[in-house]
DNA sequence: AAATTCAGCGAACGGCTGTTTACTGAATGA
DNA sequence: TCATTCAGTAAACAGCCGTTCGCTGAATTT
């Protein structure tokens, strides 16, 4: 058999995730071009010669990240999207989410922020493309909400592309502030910020025939 | 006299210029916290030593580099708002200003994207606060002319969060038009979008008053 | 039972790092 | 003119880095 796990395959698998997970709690206070090699099999406990096994590269490895991190996000919104509620009820749902989300894998959202302009060419690559299907994904949910006579598939995508940003921005200010205290207060003062502006765009959205 | 420049503190002027500008050049394809002391030192011709005549450490270089790159930004903005026309015509002279400092300052631009949310904390605290300030001066240059009665200052500081945002989003999606291919015709629907989207933001912010 | 695969090991390599030290010599001030 | 200041130097320091090598021994296959 060639995909069943075996005791080899499967003790592989735990030290690539110890490696990744290592790595992710590494990242949560540098980024990833000053990471070393030897930071992450050190803090697994393994030789320096072992990641060799597992990733090419910290770039290669950073690769792996971006798609665990951004995966779980993309399920989470497209379970949204399908709620067919009213505006505000979505609105509230969204950044409810988000939050949760944020509180949930904090590391994941960490690493995104960093990494989206941070100095690994593959890694932000990765992390541009999987926004980018986001962004697809919101607009072709989106799409049936709108009056398709004033909403050329362009705009729809410049629609979709400030949600997608918007909800990037929010998830760091959710990071930001549970990181400076951690108290609820200021999380629930970027909660309130998040859904008044979602709710400015949403207004603007309605009027858009106007322009 | 105390502050004449004298041959001697306009010499150490050019050479910390030298390392300032040498930083800047090299943080265009690495991040901060990646950045060795003598790789600076080296790029300029003197020797690693020398580094801490003018700064203690490379966050400190970096917080410098913070106040240079955001300063110019900060005169661009005002003059702008100071110019009371119209909706559209601000949008545009606003969306213009941001294209063209990416296109004269893109080293500034890309460094303060890739650190706002980068791995050395004195450094993404001397952004976040230089943005704060920026939000600040939005809002009051904003202030007047919205009915008082329908904006409370926490919705004003709201949409002036979002403008900043917004801003900051534009210039690093310009940096990326012309990363990707130097012609001009991304960089054109890079200055669309971002008009149309202000242009949504402005329509929201017109009928903020029904909700 | 014998042969093979292969994740992880330990050691070694050259090279680069930040920081300190004592110094030089030109600009400055008395 | 003579003493002082101080930006920049050269050398040395211990320490970490990524990468390669041959090897081991348990899981797998034949």
């Amino acid at each position: 058999m060639s995909h069943t796990p075996g005791v080899r395959q499967a003790q592989k698998e735990k030290t690539r995730r110890a490696l990744m997970d290592a790595a992710l709690r590494l990242l949560e206070d540098q980024s990833l071009s000053s990471l070393g090699l030897r930071e992450v099999t050190r803090a697994v406990g393994v030789a320096p010669a072992a990641f060799y096994r597992h990733f090419r590269d910290l770039s290669d490895l950073g690769v792996a990240l971006v798609e665990e991190s951004l995966g779980s996000l993309h399920h989470m919104i497209n379970a949204i999207l399908a709620g067919q509620d009213g505006d505000e009820e979505r609105i509230e749902a969204t950044v409810d989410a988000v939050a949760e989300h944020v509180r949930g894998y904090p590391a994941h959202i960490r690493f995104i922020a960093r990494e989206r302009h941070g100095g690994v060419r593959p890694v932000r690559q990765a992390i541009a493309a999987e926004l980018d299907r986001f962004a697809d994904e919101v607009a072709t949910a989106f799409c049936p909400q709108l009056p398709a006579e004033s909403w050329p598939p362009e705009d729809v995508r410049m629609l979709a592309e400030l949600y997608v940003d918007h909800m990037v921005m929010t998830a760091t200010a959710f990071l930001e502030a549970q990181a400076d205290h951690p108290e609820a207060a200021d999380e629930r003062r970027v909660a309130a910020t998040a859904r008044k502006q979602m709710l400015l765009i949403s207004l603007g959205r309605h009027h858009w025939h106007d322009a």
